[in-house]
DNA sequence: TATGAATGAGTGTTCATTCAT
DNA sequence: CATGAATGAACACTCATTCAT
């Protein structure tokens, strides 16, 4: 029938993909994802494709020529997801300076993006507990993440965390930056407040002793 | 919570027969409930009825003689949970001791019932970011912590979170000791050394300056 | 089991039924009917037992000891309804005088009956449509119509439907009777005005030549 | 009515390439109503829409892609019911000629209409009594009923029935056209006979004084 | 390739009836 | 006899996916 994997999985890389010769709007690709944040935010992963596609202003059967399953496009909506998140973190990264600055940045970044889009971080919140995600977009998922933390590498080997593996780190500063994010939604006047006491929660408890 | 054999024998009078049928049973509930945990674990909030019911041992009409509907099925189970896991924590609480130790008594508790039970942990997970937890069940389910942090309200005014306001320092807690049983449920030969790194980010966090 | 037809019918006579030692409480049961009558006018046949049987305050299966099946209450609460018309129908009946101050005696009877008693009027509609009330049931219902035209036989001898079966004009009077009430409900204040128009209709066509 | 193939062929543009699917079916959607009122007349309000659907040859869900609510449904039906009636009962109207003729050419092929048509007259009888026919569609089915007696105005104006409003003149002809349908029904041997008695009652009830 | 009608398995909930109390 | 919990078949409606156009 349809060869349902075509442009799906591109063995190369999960990162750094590259897209072959493709008749397929990019357009609508992304019109697709970004509808289907939305209604994920709105109504969980019971969101119906139907509505997907109608609120990317396409088809019902559209989208599954962009994307051979339900399972698939919230897939690929977990991974832009994240990928958007982490390319925005590092965006303006001070190479040089000192660590904290640097971790402030990053968090800053994190805090600020998920402020700005809440339907997208309440999307992703939703892919994350829904066990749908299979493991390989999981980890390319968490890869976009370990590679900031790779940048930082010196950083874990100070304070607190030393003996800690990396990840666990990561998914802490995850957790923190969540439940932050979390009371900015509630309490937007406080954003500012909000974000640096969450830092300092992350700060002491990661690398001071 | 319920007491289900409230009107089972009636001494009213003797002269004027009551007739009694057969009472609800608090295990059937409780079946219920349990069989409900599981599936929401295994399923999400998308877990039928059917499936719950019959897990619960009980016909599919049976679940609606004791929950009007799936979601107040789904609020109670969010509330008996909270409740469980808060009354987890405070069991044996040491009402006297430094500060450090009482809130590592709770910390322990946590991260322990969140261990031995994995299919409650999953499910209360679900249920969280499922909007469709009532607001009055979600305080509710707040009070039941709320009340811990109540008994240690004088911790709350030093250190760093002296300016935040407690449910902050609650939701820290509970995104830490989330994160934390994550990393323990995945290695669980680490059990305690996660227990007491998620503990370290929380204590440095939270209340170092 | 049950020995559901105990009571239900009694071989001698359908009109005049004769109730042999019964324990059950005859309160009870027209409570049921009564309630019935109210259901079934608001919901039509779907109305729920659970529903009649609390509107009659009595228990879901208290329902069941009076009526063997939701049918067999159905079919009791047509004959009872049929029976209390043609009672009404009757009433105060001039047995001598002329003919068309008889046959207008029983119209208005039953007009005015019908709009003081809509509840009754619609559930005796939904029931007669229903094709669940059995022959035995409709004949006996029938009957104590056409116990009230053998009282004029002589009148059918005569006028436009000399030779149609009485059968027939009992219907037309019904029909046109209903037509009747149903503008009067809808238009009160013009009750006695639609009664002789109504009347008129009748025995303008049913005896004019 | 509905113009299924509206947008099947599309003309606008060359440049731009719009892409048609499968259009509706007025025969699928015919194949539906004339199902649901075999089912009607057969089981009441109570048939099931799957039995409808499997009656007409289609699969369940696609019955809703035709109408979106079994209520929906029921009302279209009701109304292409009533428009089926009144254009049957109109068809060759002799515009000119006397009264009498006139009414009686309307009734004959009322009468017949439902002689021939019992499946759709005992459907129209349950949609009538079900509460169900929203006031929209009960306006627009006695909307081709008033276009009839519209076309016979000056009859209303004269016999018995000149001071009563034209839609109780209807309301009788259809209540005494039903009746007279019931028994033609149960004795079709009986036909012309009851449907000239039926006819004579309305005449006299309506018109002569 | 884009479209949206067609499909039928799956779901939450209702309800007549039974039966333990 | 009265009660109401227990039962499971039934039902309206939804939805991911397919496929004719």
């Amino acid at each position: 029938m349809r060869d349902a994997g075509r442009r799906y999985i591109d063995e190369r890389s999960l990162t750094q993909r590259i897209y072959l010769a493709r008749p397929l709007s990019d357009d609508k690709r992304n019109a697709i994802l970004a509808s289907a944040a939305e209604s994920v935010a709105a109504l969980g992963m019971g969101a119906p494709t139907a509505k997907i596609a109608s609120g990317a202003g396409v088809a019902e059967g559209t989208l599954f020529t962009y994307f051979p399953t339900k399972d698939a496009l919230f897939n690929e909506l977990y991974l832009a997801l994240k990928q958007e998140v982490a390319a925005t973190m590092m965006a303006d990264y001070p190479a040089t300076g000192p660590l904290k600055v640097r971790w402030r940045h990053v968090w800053d970044r994190y805090i600020d993006w998920g402020a700005a889009n809440s339907t997208k971080r309440k999307a992703i919140r939703q892919l994350t507990v829904s066990d749908r995600i299979g493991e390989p977009f999981k980890q390319s998922g968490a890869e976009a993440f370990r590679d900031i933390y790779a940048l930082m590498d010196e950083s874990v080997a100070t304070g607190a965390m030393t003996k800690q593996p990396p990840a666990f780190v990561a998914a802490i500063l995850e957790a923190l930056a969540e439940t932050t994010m979390e009371f900015v939604a509630r309490e937007p006047d406080e954003h500012s407040r909000y974000r640096s006491a969450g830092f300092e929660a992350f700060w002491g408890g990661a690398f001071n002793r």
